[in-house]
DNA sequence: CGGAGAAATCTAAGCGCTTAGATTCTGCGA
DNA sequence: TCGCAGAATCTAAGCGCTTAGATTTCTCCG
């Protein structure tokens, strides 16, 4: 099954190659019946144009690659999917923050027609793996903290970047969304509507946006003047390390009346935890998290969260990718997003 | 920001551009000196290699596309997600059957070193939609139906092609799943677990998986000696049609025991719409799907359905595909992959 | 120390498109 | 009928890699 090419259509035609070329790119500047014996031979010989040959001619792709963690492909890869060690909810079943705004890059990529590259090859020897999604694509969207500070030097020298959760910089974008804000709600809805006086803080520093939250914990918490608690660490991704830090706090001598954590995936498993330690949510210790993800809306309690509008988000990272590759990038800056406090029945009955 | 290329690193390293090339790709074929050197070049240039000129010069690009329905990506472009005119599980909400194949396929392209590329270009004016995904990668895994069949010749005459939910063909293969004896066994348990005899079909024959349950069901009433109801058509993509469905059906004389849809996404929008006539599922009439999408999981009353293998449905399309591209196309055929009655309350309690 | 064979590197020819710029057609007014 | 502008088409030069096959450099042994 030889590839069949330009030359293969402009022979059949009657033509050169370059007026097949502008049937299929502009077809206006082809007189009427040419075009019309163009595309019959086209058709005729099932003619597919040639991704790499149009992209490496124009110097565009026409695609854009989004660059997300690891562990929600095969985090372990013999292990079948519903073998959970710990009855927390399974990533690879529910939607995570990822997989929603994954959702909206696709949403907008599609409207826009772009085509979307998902990873690459794994990381070869010498190619670390972004770089060869970085090859294939003209613009790049990648969630901070999956990538190295080398890497992102080395892919934003080539292309545009939007880094999802990051600091905007002079050589990546990133899109804004208030976390600090939305975390100083929840806070506040603790504090106020709770009375809640004595914190546990479960989460990490990794990215900007996660510093932002737990500045926003920490101002409203000044408000009120009290202390906030130290950090116990634990990451989204690992639920083991947030049932480590649960057991921490509770090892302590006195027993938090709520737990913030700062993602959603955190908080189920924190519940998870508590509820093996024979506690119960919220009537013991109340528990929040960070996402709006659906499997804290679906569960039982249902969890009190800070919603952020993850479709939004992907979206607004093609837009602004899409803008830079035309050139547009000096114009006006993205809009800041805004998160919302989600009130469930995790952090007690009012 | 002029794009680097092996010109530069080569300049830079001292070596011709076949050296770079071959430092890259294979670099136990280069003195370790030189490989350092190369590196070094590249490293501080920012090198990164262009997946164009690799496709084009290599003959591969090392992706996979994916193709599917439409109807997943912004449907109703200005319409915010949350305004459903029916309260029917949002598509946009819950994984539906396509996102957790989806999600398979792109745990095993990770796996085995593709990138998966999803849509893309709009239909241009005289190309299809497909065509701009399928002159990029190296194969395709198209759902049933996304495909018509001129752009399945023209597809396949390029580069092999998985459909799912299709016949097996010459110029397509699919990963098969025994539909067949899935709405077989539910039916059955229908007519012995509860005792119902008098039923409603609702669902379509569009492609070979459909024609596959509509058999098992008919078989599985046959064996009982009750005739098969008429399908009363509703398409799983457009919930609209699933209600009208079941406004028709309850217009008849005699109400039906059990309504046997068959998808879930129908199932689910049969079952508002029987809620929205007043009457009670499973109590008054038994709802029954076929996937086994969370939405259905989580659903009260839990959805009776056949559970599909989603994830597996994706790894070995991926695989069929994988195992054609190296060229080890006629080994063993792609087993058959089996699907599993899931007994949940809306059948009845029984 | 010379030379053979292996290893390392290089030269050069594509891969299948796009697109300036050159060339050929067309239609129309004088 | 001729000349010419504008439309249509063509020629040819890349785009940045890979990879046969040629060439150079090493390595090692007689």
């Amino acid at each position: 099954m030889r590839k069949v090419t330009v030359y293969d259509v402009a022979e059949l035609a009657g033509v050169s190659i370059a007026t097949v070329s502008f049937a299929f790119t502009r077809p206006d500047k082809v007189k009427a019946q040419t075009l019309r014996s163009v595309m019959e031979a086209a058709d005729q010989l099932g003619y597919v144009p040639s991704g790499s040959a149009r992209g490496l001619a124009r110097g565009r792709t026409g695609a854009i690659g989004i660059y997300s963690y690891d562990y929600l492909l095969d985090p372990d890869e013999d292990k079948p999917a519903t073998d959970t060690e710990t009855p927390v909810p399974d990533g690879r079943l529910f939607p995570l923050y990822a997989d929603e705004v994954q959702r909206g890059v696709q949403i907008e990529c599609r409207r826009r027609g772009y085509a979307l590259m998902l990873g690459g090859n794994r990381a070869s020897d010498h190619l670390p793996h972004v770089i060869e999604v970085a090859g294939r694509v003209d613009g790049l969207i990648a969630f901070a903290g999956a990538l190295t500070d080398n890497a992102r030097r080395q892919v934003t020298a080539r292309i545009p970047v939007v880094e999802l959760g990051g600091l905007e910089r002079d050589d990546a974008r990133t899109v804004l969304v208030d976390n600090e804000s939305g975390m100083h709600d929840l806070t506040l809805h603790l504090v106020e509507q709770h009375h809640h006086r004595r914190f546990a803080y479960v989460g990490e520093l990794g990215t900007e946006e996660f510093k932002a939250r737990r500045r926003g914990f920490e101002r409203a918490l000044g408000t009120h003047g009290i202390t906030a608690p130290e950090i116990v660490p634990a990451h989204a991704g690992d639920d083991a390390s947030t049932l480590r830090a649960v057991a921490e706090i509770l090892a302590r001598p006195e027993r938090p009346e709520a737990i913030v954590c700062d993602t959603d995936q955190s908080a189920l498993a924190a519940i998870v935890a508590l509820r093996a330690a024979g506690l119960r949510v919220p009537d013991d210790v109340a528990v929040t998290g960070f996402d709006g993800i659906l499997a804290g809306r679906i569960a039982a309690p249902v969890l009190t969260t800070v919603r952020q509008p993850m479709e939004q988000i992907g979206r607004a990272a093609v837009e602004i990718l899409s803008r830079t590759l035309d050139g547009q990038d000096a114009v006006a800056p993205a809009p800041v997003l805004t998160c919302e406090v989600f009130v469930g029945s995790s952090c007690g009955t009012h």
